[in-house]
DNA sequence: CCCTGATTCGC
DNA sequence: GCGAATCAGG
């Protein structure tokens, strides 16, 4: 593969919306994310390190880091994830050293849906009860394609985190947590209709 | 361990 | 110019 003009205008594109190397790289395809980074420093798009160039006097730096790239929460390229799942509402391990707290409403920031009570397995909800407590409460930094993207906690409170715990290939959940994400859709209503 | 970008250097 | 290997960091 050759940098044509298009992909170099690709590659371009989502580095500047922040794209890390290897999600261009991916992408682009037939590259790697050394080739993307390589060409990125060769087209001078990295990071003006401060003091550094000559003909680079800079005087807008302001413009530049405006933008923030949304995060994508479980963006998984293939699976993705059939509902915003809403665990348990009643779990809340950790939250007794904080006193203080209760301006803990944000800005109007909605809470995640609820689904309510779902016809989930209690064996799957047990199953989840039980691995919640013993996830990695990864941030959203922290999560990767192979961590458990299931949401705990409250979003609006710091009693939020990510299970983090290994996901199952391809999945964007740990196997307990695609347990209860994924239904056979309607595990069983009444029997014969 | 997973990931990130930065740099080097033989090609 | 290219990018694998390596480095440095989170």
């Amino acid at each position: 593969m050759s940098w044509t003009d298009e992909r170099v205008e690709t590659l371009k594109k989502m580095w500047a919306e922040g794209q890390s190397a290897s999600q261009i790289a991916k992408e682009l395809g037939g590259v790697t994310r050394n080739a993307v980074i390589g060409k990125v420093h060769r087209l001078g798009l990295s990071n003006r390190t401060p003091g550094k160039g000559e003909g680079e006097a800079d005087p807008a730096p302001e413009a530049a880091k405006a933008a923030a790239p949304q995060p994508k929460p479980a963006a998984a390229p293939k699976a993705e994830a059939p509902r915003p799942p809403r665990p348990e509402p009643e779990v809340r391990p950790a939250a007794p050293p904080t006193p203080m707290r209760k301006p803990v409403v944000p800005a109007g920031q909605p809470l995640p849906p609820q689904p309510s009570a779902n016809e989930i397995s209690p064996e799957a909800l047990a199953k989840v009860g039980e691995i919640e407590k013993k996830a990695r409460r990864l941030s959203l930094m922290e999560l990767t394609e192979r961590t458990c993207k299931w949401p705990i906690g409250d979003p609006a409170t710091e009693d939020f985190w990510f299970c983090g715990l290994p996901a199952q290939p391809g999945k964007p959940y740990c196997e307990a947590h695609v347990g209860v994400a994924f239904q056979p859709m309607s595990a069983r209503r009444d029997r014969r209709r």
